[in-house]
DNA sequence: TGGCTTTTTTACCATTTGGTCAAGTTACGA
DNA sequence: TCGTAACTTGACCAAATGGTAAAAAAGCCA
């Protein structure tokens, strides 16, 4: 069941599965941290404990690894949403999603703010998923949320909006941790965050 | 009235404040769009139409230019939080306050952007403006709205978590404008985010 | 207008950095 | 175990970039 087109990729090595694999954690250990511009070849290979041409052996440049990363990136953040069950009760569903979200912030900040690095400055690098994976999944949520305020299931909503307004409170917890962790200081943010959202969209949504 | 303490600068020139101003603003632009590491003082210089040399006979570095930026933002981007006004109607004052950042979002997009930037980085060079200016800001804020809790003239909230999802959630429509020109394609954005967020606050606040 | 200060430019420099190349070294199937 | 292909590395390079030095030009005031 294996690959086996004739112009495909023949089929990576033990080697290459493993030093291809700590490449792109020690990528987006860098990436993460210092964004595109920031982060250097060297900084990645130190991270990663190999050398600079050895890295370029697997890749072919700083771009494409950068993109390799977005693009796995990409269809793992879309997941919540994709799992919003459509006959699951309205309110518990879009909650859910919130607490989703939220959770893969705690889990996963360093992709959380590679996405916000490459958003803020453009999104250079993935014009193409925006539209071609992120635009259609939107279309699909919202008229499913649609149908859900129409039936009187939750209360009036703007779709669109709402989803933003879960991305941004949601992200922000990683996109922002430096901020919170001074103005914080000791309290836990995750718990209060976790409580503050659900009541917040509990009260938007309750019929 | 003017300065004239001995050890203070001299007095800045007509030719100064025009030339100075005009290298911050074209920095202003140059960071936002493509963050410290990624902006170069040749295309500053270049923005500001200004030789490179020149720009570094106005500011000691690249550093300089940035830190100068981050501060003068730190308060006008705190404005609206302060001019929350204790004594008037708890509800509206709040409301006042996202409306105000949502504006400010969409007046200065450029400002928001190079503040997340500087954040999502770890805010290296604005540590102690953090502590000093934003941090009793918040404590103070979070105390008016508690106070207006206790008196039951909002409902229950945790304060700083709210103020937080303000933050994001105007924020989000500067800093992922190119996520949104994707997605909102055609739509009026600004609008319907204006509508959606007075729903959301109002939702979560009425008593 | 002459002389002083402020401002601007031309020509450089040192470092960093993404990337190349050819010469090793290692893994692995026959 | 031998040969070939896969992998790794040290030595380099060219371009980009932050920054400097000193001379030239422009303002400004008496």
């Amino acid at each position: 069941m294996q690959d086996s087109s004739p112009a495909a990729t023949p089929k990576p090595s033990r080697i290459q599965r493993r030093n291809r694999k700590r490449i792109l954690d020690a990528a987006l250990e860098v990436f993460s941290q210092h964004g595109f511009r920031g982060a250097t070849l060297d900084q990645i290979a130190a991270e990663a404990g190999l050398s600079k041409p050895n890295i370029l052996y697997y890749f072919s440049g700083k771009e494409e690894i950068h993109v390799t990363l977005l693009n796995a990136l990409m269809d793992t953040w879309l997941d919540p949403l994709r799992e919003i069950d459509p006959d699951g009760d309205p309110l518990e569903e879009l909650l859910q999603y919130v607490h989703r979200k939220l959770e893969m912030s705690r889990e996963y900040p360093r992709e959380s703010r590679l996405f916000a690095n490459e958003i803020i400055h453009g999104a250079p690098r993935m014009g193409p998923d925006l539209e071609t994976v992120l635009k259609p999944l939107l279309e699909d949520s919202a008229a499913m949320i649609d149908g859900w305020v129409d039936e009187g299931r939750i209360a009036p909503v703007d779709p669109r909006h709402l989803i933003f307004s879960i991305w941004a409170t949601t992200q922000h917890y990683a996109d922002f941790d430096a901020q919170l962790q001074v103005l914080m200081e000791g309290r836990d943010v995750h718990d209060g965050a976790s409580a503050y959202l659900d009541t917040l969209y509990r009260r938007l949504l309750t019929p």
